[in-house]
DNA sequence: TTACTCAACTTGACAGTGTAAAGGAAATCA
DNA sequence: TGATTTCCTTTACACTGTCAAGTTGAGTAA
């Protein structure tokens, strides 16, 4: 182990800051390699090159998604409504889209990818999803309705990600809900 | 006006020739010069810097993913199911992310801009959804229908563009029509 | 005709980018 | 101790967008 503890996680770390800070334009090697202090050749040699670098990132990403969609879920008592629930964590998938807009861009971006971390943490945020449907499910086919409810999230969530309050435009924050609505019944 | 009679046109082609060919990675100011057969500082002379080529390059994709869903719409009797329709636009939004994924997140990552162009063709494609919609919303609040319909419609396209048909996914093609039926009802 | 103007490019230079090869330094191992 | 491996640096290279300056050629006015 050398004297910096874990230079991978820095360098991911980073990576993270400068999304936030200045967008994906600026996502590049060696600003990330310049803000941890090291080379810039340093990453590369960590993540194989720019690419599983930014897997990496979107990795960790998906963590920190899953995480909020959790502490959503954990917010609500076990005994809530179950249209509260399903509302309250798909508000967290849209917010956590509009805090973080190039972080999630980069996650969906990477997401269809060979790297099985990244795949896999990806897919364990979508578990979180499916459990709040099944209680709602009621005479309707599981898969569609699921389909549906992810979908509509998501593109909401898509198309709020730059135009965060765009007056005349038809998709607003506060009409999640009632689309969610129409959809739950 | 020149030997050649409309470079800013040519060079919007090859843009869109790289994309469809090579995706977003390939599409480079120097390389669609070169495709174009000029000087790699021309197009930077008609747009202003990349930015503005790929604005002009998401306006005609605007252009052609609103030829789409017209032609889809009037492919159809004047008198033909609402329902049937609005699938039949929706899975023509659908199916050209999935025809033409590079552009299609392009286009949706230059759509926020402050180029009056690019907002007017984007805007002029929603009123084709917004009409398909009118018919079906019945007792409901417009506006909330129109955006879970949209919601709905730009997620699925988003979340098939580069998975595009992976056996185990939640999301698959033919069961749009189903989601979209529980949405409307 | 001649001189002028101006738009449409080209040329050249520059800083910044990812990648790859080679080297070094320090820890690990035999 | 000597060899090897891991981690990282240095160096080099091709490619990128942008900018400034130069060129070209067609129109315009005198």
């Amino acid at each position: 182990m050398n004297m910096r503890s874990d230079l991978p996680q820095l360098l991911v770390k980073a990576g993270l800051t400068i999304l936030e800070e200045e967008g994906a334009e600026g996502l590049t090697l060696r600003r990330i390699a310049a803000r941890a202090g090291v080379s810039h050749a340093a990453p590369a040699h960590h993540f194989g090159g720019l690419t599983g670098l930014k897997n990496a990132i979107a990795t960790q990403g998906f963590q920190a998604f899953y995480g909020d969609l959790v502490a959503a879920q954990d917010s609500l008592p076990g005994d809530a409504d179950p249209f509260q629930r399903l509302l309250t964590v798909n508000l967290a998938y849209i917010r956590f889209a509009r805090r973080h807009p190039a972080l999630f861009r980069l996650m969906f971006e990477q997401w269809p990818t060979q790297d099985d971390d990244l795949r896999m943490t990806a897919q364990a945020t979508y578990v979180v999803l499916h459990q709040c449907c099944t209680p709602l499910v009621q005479d309707r086919k599981r898969a569609p309705f699921e389909t549906a409810i992810w979908a509509m999230t998501h593109g909401f969530a898509m198309l709020n990600l730059d135009q965060p309050y765009p007056p005349g435009s038809p998709v607003q924050m506060p009409s999640y809900e009632e689309a969610l609505r129409l959809l739950v019944g």
